[in-house]
DNA sequence: AAGTGGTCTAGACCACGTC
DNA sequence: ACGTGGTCTAGACCACTTG
């Protein structure tokens, strides 16, 4: 392993293992070059690949941060459900928490017998029209304090960004057509064409929660623009 | 602007322009050195760079040479279409010249009027059973020589990749009721649940091409995986 | 065997933004 | 004003892999 990757490693471990929270500062080049018995480019190289991961913010004569995690929604590069619908609310319709079932298990993934998970249903809005269905559930093995989180003002997606450090998401987008639920919640016909973003996310080996948007499917669409070229943006 | 910026963008354009095209060998770090009259770290940080946007390839010995575009599909995080059907095979239904229609030159973006573009009809086939519907124009202002291929050992989209360096894409992701085309060449119910993809690509402001792929919705999923911290994968 | 990229050093000057 | 990151230099040694 050559000696940048060892000190990105290193940085990148506390980062992710949440022992550095979004906002804290790293200790300088010069500290780092300290601490490290290395150069200066080595440091600066360790760094500008955690720039580079989205990890790291940099800013001159302030130093170096710890970077806000993406929301779910800008991983797929999509921008996120609040800038896309002009006047968003949110209201949370159900809300659960019990024993996992098989079913819970399944979304999930890997959950012992016996954990809690937390049961939620969500109707987001845009200008007071009901835009989408979010059905979610939360591991409170490795999120306890949501079982006693309202998300009154945040909805969950957004929420749980500001806790817990994922280091794997999946993004699954199919179609289907509405079922009961979805349909008189949004306003639609049985069996209408329906997008379903599916999401999971995991610390570590840990899941974290999964999640299943349902989008009208004639009234929106995701959009994702790439360039090539230029590295950022 | 910076050194290492001037020398990234001037070969940046080259392979952009297709000056430079896929596989081409550029300069030795030491030749570019030469060329420059900067220190060997400067021209390694504008390769790096190149590399970081997947624009160049290197390997030792060799030299550093322009990467081969990614798939259509790669853009989006998504496996390739080839990869993702076993035993596919494509077929094509419909192929026409024609002058662009008002709806032709609204799909592609701006083309001047009185253009000339093909259209296709491509069925895809996994294990001889269709799996999805491809409707795709290409501009014959942009891939001339697109009008003389029977797209019959590549289909467009793979083909397409070989000829012309692009710059831009937009994808969308939305669901829709199959409509008769689509119910009678996929075997499925009319008004049932398709997942669409539309594909734009430009090279500068040039439209190239837009595909519009339809999917049976409960056979298909798109799926996009993401881990947090590492640099490559 | 030789040429390539990959990494590292120990300096330096500069630009910027916070203090 | 000062500490920070951003860039650059002119060397060096090494690992790899191809011709």
């Amino acid at each position: 392993m050559t000696r940048h990757a060892a000190i990105r490693q290193q940085i990148e471990g506390l980062i992710l293992s949440g022992a550095l929270k979004p906002g804290d500062r790293l200790p300088s080049e010069q500290e780092l070059v300290a601490a490290h018995g290395v150069a200066r480019m080595t440091v600066s190289r360790a760094l500008a690949d955690l720039v580079a991961a989205g990890l790291v913010v940099r800013r001159r004569k302030a130093g170096s941060f710890v970077a806000a995690p993406p929301s779910e929604e800008k991983l797929l590069g999509v921008p996120d459900m609040r800038e896309m619908l002009p006047g968003h609310s949110h209201a949370v319709l159900k809300r659960a928490v019990r024993v996992a079932s098989a079913a819970d298990r399944a979304r999930l993934g890997v959950v012992p017998k016996g954990a809690r998970v937390l049961a939620l249903l969500v109707r987001h809005d845009s200008e007071g029209r009901a835009a989408a269905l979010e059905d979610r559930l939360i591991s409170l093995e490795a999120v306890p304090e949501a079982a006693e989180e309202p998300f009154a003002a945040l909805p969950p997606g957004t929420w749980l960004l500001h806790r817990v450090p994922w280091t794997e998401a999946e993004h699954r987008i199919r179609a289907a057509g509405a079922d009961a639920v979805v349909a008189s919640t949004l306003g639609m016909g049985l069996e209408e064409a329906c997008l379903v973003m599916e999401r999971r996310t995991w610390r570590g080996d840990q899941p974290v929660t999964a999640a299943r948007i349902t989008w009208p499917g004639d009234r929106h669409a995701v959009t994702v623009r790439s360039v090539r070229g230029p590295l950022r943006g």
